[in-house]
DNA sequence: AATACTTCTGCAACAAAGTTGCATTCTTAA
DNA sequence: TTAAGAATGCAACTTTGTTGCAGAAGTATT
């Protein structure tokens, strides 16, 4: 499983570098969706600030990962799920959670965001659906 | 009319004061949820950007306004309907939409957000509902 | 395996966004 | 009108995000 990293970077036509592999390795390992901040703490000593900024841009481009609004001003980010990342289309319509008690911002894959009429002369083009609440670890 | 920010101010035990009416003001003028930087381009000859700062979080914990996530590190803010703030309580259960043409982000008050359900062991206290597109202006 | 080409990274410098403490000014209530 | 409390402005600072450029690393080709 060493190699998934490299994998997904070589499917999305980008190149394989230390800091790629290391910054998708850090959201393999998550349970959560991370925000710019918290992969900064985990390899700034070794990666530099603007490279993290840079990565996180160009996942996003491919579409090897998601962001997640936010009402902190903090964006958060987590990985798309295999169907987005090999068909380079996202499919991202799942909910997210956030948990108030323990901070953490998790993708909610088996629960899809319902249908919303939109008044008439209003164009859906992308939905995000985020709930905040107690979530299973911390009740 | 002229008197409806000081209402707002005085129903939420707040001090009246030039720069709280100001925003509150800007607020009822606007068509659209307003980041912090909207305002400051408004008034920031006037009043500095530190208690543009404050009054937005004053005005957040007396449920005055609300705030909706976006993914583009640019929290926006939108007044909130006459049942909140009369009852303190909020019940911010619409959805907002955001345009990609104009960029403009606006309450749907009319759009209710459709019931979710989570799995077990997760409670909901909140939900945030925000929608991509072409508004009706644009379209 | 060596190369040339392209892409990525780190650095530096900067710009923008947000925070905090404190002295002064303004509001409110008596 | 005045005293007490609250809000504001200022200054200084921290954090966050951006840009250009030179050097380093990765990729494809031979």
């Amino acid at each position: 499983m060493k190699k998934q990293g490299e994998e997904i970077l070589k499917n999305s036509a980008l190149s394989v570098t230390a800091s790629r592999k290391r910054i998708l390795d850090i959201f393999l390992a998550a349970d959560n969706a991370l925000a710019h901040q918290d992969i900064e703490t985990k390899c700034a000593d070794q990666y530099d600030r603007v490279t993290i900024y840079r990565t996180l841009q160009t996942f996003l481009e491919k579409g090897i990962i998601h962001n997640i609004p936010s009402t902190d001003n903090m964006v958060r980010y987590a990985l798309c799920n295999e169907a987005c990342i090999t068909t380079g289309h996202h499919h991202d319509n799942h909910v997210h959670f956030r948990c108030d008690q323990c901070g953490k911002t998790v993708c909610l894959d088996d629960v899809n965001i319902p249908p919303v009429n939109l008044p008439r002369g209003y164009t859906m083009k992308e939905i995000n659906m985020v709930v905040n609440g107690i979530c299973k670890s911390c009740k």
